[in-house]
DNA sequence: ATGCTTATGCTTAAATTGAGCATAAATCAA
DNA sequence: TTGATTTATGCTCAATTTAAGCATAAGCAT
C-alpha cells in the first residue's frame, strides 16, 4: 500500500471552510451552563484563523478575544465534515471541529445576544439528582415504547425496546450518565426530538428539551458525555470551581456535572484520600448551619497526575 | 456574543489540505501490530474525497479499497492543525485526521511496500508483559535522570523527574498503561527520540525504538493510549479475534494490547460473569495441554453495551 | 435553651479484586 | 505404560474498595 493519494491532483488544496465551535461549560449557582448565542439556539463558532499556531491557540485566543477570560480548560471533541452538514452560506464543505472548554462563571463579561444556558433546559432527562425526573417515566418511556412497537417484526422490536432500555436505564438496567449522547441519539433517531425534523416539525409528541441549531445539540451532548467521564479519572471540575470553596460546594459542582446525587461523607472521604485539595484555614460562615472549612486546589496536582483507572485483573508483583 | 465570524472574507473557503491518516491495528500472533507504509516509517494516509458522505464513511472506503476488507471498528483520534506540520509538498497547510481502526489480522491482502509493523518495535518501553523491560531501567531511566539534572535550578529539575517519575513508574509510582502518549511526548521532550531533532538527528544517546515520519510515531502512540483505556470499558478486543477463539487466546490479545501481564482464572471469571462470551461446544485441540473450550462473541452484545465505569460514590437506591 | 441546618468523624456490611491452591485432561519422552 | 509436562478450569481466601448510615459537632433562628 503506497502512500494513500488517488491521485495527485485530489491532494491538491480544496475550497473548504474551516470553523471551530465551542462548548464553553461552567457552573452558575450549582447549574451546569453553556455559553450559547442566538438566543440560546447555537453554539458559539468562528472560523479557524490561519494565522495561529495551532487549532487550540486559535480557540483559545478567540474565546478570550469573546469572554474576556482565559479557559482553564481545552479538549478537543470531534471532527465533523458531513456532506449534509448545514453551513452558514449552505454553498461550501464546511469542517467542523468542536472543542469543550472549561471556564469559571464569574470570569465572564458578559457579551450582547450570548448567555448561558442550563445543561438541564436542553436535556431535562439527563438531570437526575433528585431521582428519576417526570419527563422520563411520564413522557420518555411510553413514547420510546411506542417507537419500539411501530418497528416491523419481532425481532426489530426487540431490538428497539432492548437499546431503549439499555441506555436509558430501563427495566433492570443501571442508569449510565455517559452515556449522554447515545440518549440524545436514540431520541433523535425515534423522532422524538425537533433536530429530527427538516422544515415543519410536528408540535406534539416531542420530548420536552429546547432544540438547537442543526446539530448543536448534538455537540452539546458529546460534551456532556465526555465530561461526564473525565470527571471520574482527572480532577477538571476543579477549572469549574473558585479558588477557595468548601466541600460541598465541590459535590455540588460534581453533582451538577454528573447529574446524580453523590453520598456526602464518602465524597469527602474520596477527596481527601486523593488528596487533591488542602484546607486554607479558615472557615466559610455563610453556610446556614455548621461553618464549612474552605478548601483550596493543591498546586502540585496541577501537574499531570497519574491515575489509577484500571479495570483488568492485573497481576500485583 | 455573536456568531463569531471575524470578518466575512476570513469565511470563505481556504486553500487547505484535508487528510485523513488511519493507524489501523490488528493483533498478528499475540503481537499488536499497525498497518504502515514506507519501510515502516509511516502511517497510511490519503486525501479526504469530498464525494463521501462523512469522514467516516470516506476513510471506510479508502481502507476497504486498500486492505481488501471492512474494518470493524473505528473511531475518530485527533485533528492536527499546527502551522509547523509537515506536509507532503511542504507547502500548503494541512489539517489531518486520525483514526484508529481495528481489524482482523488474517483478512488483510497484503500490498506492496506495506505491512504490519509490531507495536513495541516503536515503543518497546511499553511492553511489560514479561515484567520491566531491560531498555527501561538500563536507558530510559538513567537517561530521563540525566534530563532532570540539566534543567536550571532546583526547582525545575524536581519537576523534570517528578513528572519522568510519575508518567513512567519510577520510585513508588505505579505503572499506568494508559500514559503511552505522555511518556513518549516526555522522550520527545528529552530529547531521547530522533523526532525531536530537524535534519541531524544524534545517532547516539536516543532510546530504542523505530522513529517514524514527522509525528506519526506520536498519533500511534495515541491510538494505544485509546486503544488501551477503551479496552477496559468497551468489549472492542472481538474486532481484533477470529470468530472463534479460546479464552487463552484472548487473554493473549488483551495482554499484546496493555502490554501487561494478565492472572489468568481472574479474566477468566471477569469474561464470564459479563457474558460477553458464550461456549460454541467444541474444543480445540492444539493447546499443546488440556483442549480449551470454544468461545464465540455473544451477538447481543454487539448492539451497544452498557457499562459500569463509575469510580463516584453514587447512591445506590 | 430548643430545634434546625450543615459539617465531619467513624463503623459496618457488601462487593470487588488480586492471588493462589487443587484438580482435570491432554501431549510427550522414556 | 508411566510419569513429567503443559494448559484448562473450578474454587477459596484475604485484602481492598465501595456504599450506607450512625453519631456528634457547631453554627443560626426563635
Amino acid at each position: 500500500m503506497e502512500r494513500m493519494t488517488g491521485s495527485s491532483e485530489t491532494h491538491k488544496g480544496q475550497d473548504v471552510q474551516v470553523d471551530l465551535i465551542a462548548v464553553l461549560v461552567s457552573v452558575v449557582a450549582g447549574a451546569p451552563c453553556v455559553l450559547t448565542i442566538r438566543g440560546g439556539h447555537m453554539l458559539p463558532s468562528g472560523p479557524f484563523e490561519l494565522e495561529h499556531r495551532s487549532l487550540q491557540s486559535s480557540l483559545r485566543a478567540w474565546v478570550e478575544r469573546q469572554t474576556g477570560h482565559s479557559v482553564g480548560y481545552i479538549e478537543q471533541l470531534y471532527t465533523f465534515a458531513d456532506r449534509d452538514r448545514i453551513t452558514d452560506d449552505r454553498a461550501r464543505r464546511a469542517i467542523s471541529i468542536s472543542y469543550l472548554g472549561l471556564t469559571r462563571a464569574d470570569e465572564l463579561k458578559a457579551q450582547p445576544s450570548s448567555g448561558w444556558g442550563g445543561w438541564y433546559d436542553y436535556f431535562p432527562w439527563e438531570d437526575r439528582r433528585n431521582g428519576v425526573p417526570a419527563v422520563e417515566s411520564d413522557i420518555i418511556e411510553p413514547r420510546l415504547r411506542g417507537w419500539a412497537q411501530s418497528a416491523s417484526g419481532t425481532g426489530p422490536r426487540a431490538e428497539r425496546w432492548q437499546r431503549a432500555a439499555s441506555v436509558f436505564g430501563f427495566e433492570d438496567h443501571a442508569w449510565n450518565e455517559e452515556l449522554a449522547l447515545q440518549r440524545y441519539e436514540l431520541l433523535h433517531e425515534a423522532g422524538l426530538v425537533q433536530e429530527a425534523y427538516g422544515e415543519a416539525p410536528p408540535v406534539e409528541n416531542l420530548v420536552p428539551g429546547i432544540p438547537m441549531f442543526a446539530d448543536h445539540r448534538r455537540i452539546l451532548a458529546t460534551a456532556i458525555a465526555r465530561l461526564r467521564t473525565k470527571i471520574k479519572y482527572r480532577p477538571v471540575v476543579f477549572e469549574l470551581m473558585p479558588p477557595i470553596f468548601t466541600l460541598l460546594q465541590l459535590q455540588r459542582a460534581v453533582e451538577a456535572l454528573s447529574g446524580r446525587p453523590v453520598h456526602k461523607q464518602n465524597f469527602r472521604r474520596l477527596i481527601e484520600q486523593q488528596e487533591l485539595v488542602e484546607e486554607t484555614g479558615e472557615v466559610a460562615a455563610d453556610t446556614g448551619g455548621r461553618p464549612a472549612k474552605l478548601f483550596r486546589f493543591r498546586a502540585a496536582v496541577h501537574l499531570e497526575r497519574t491515575f489509577l483507572g484500571t479495570r483488568l485483573p492485573i497481576t500485583r508483583s
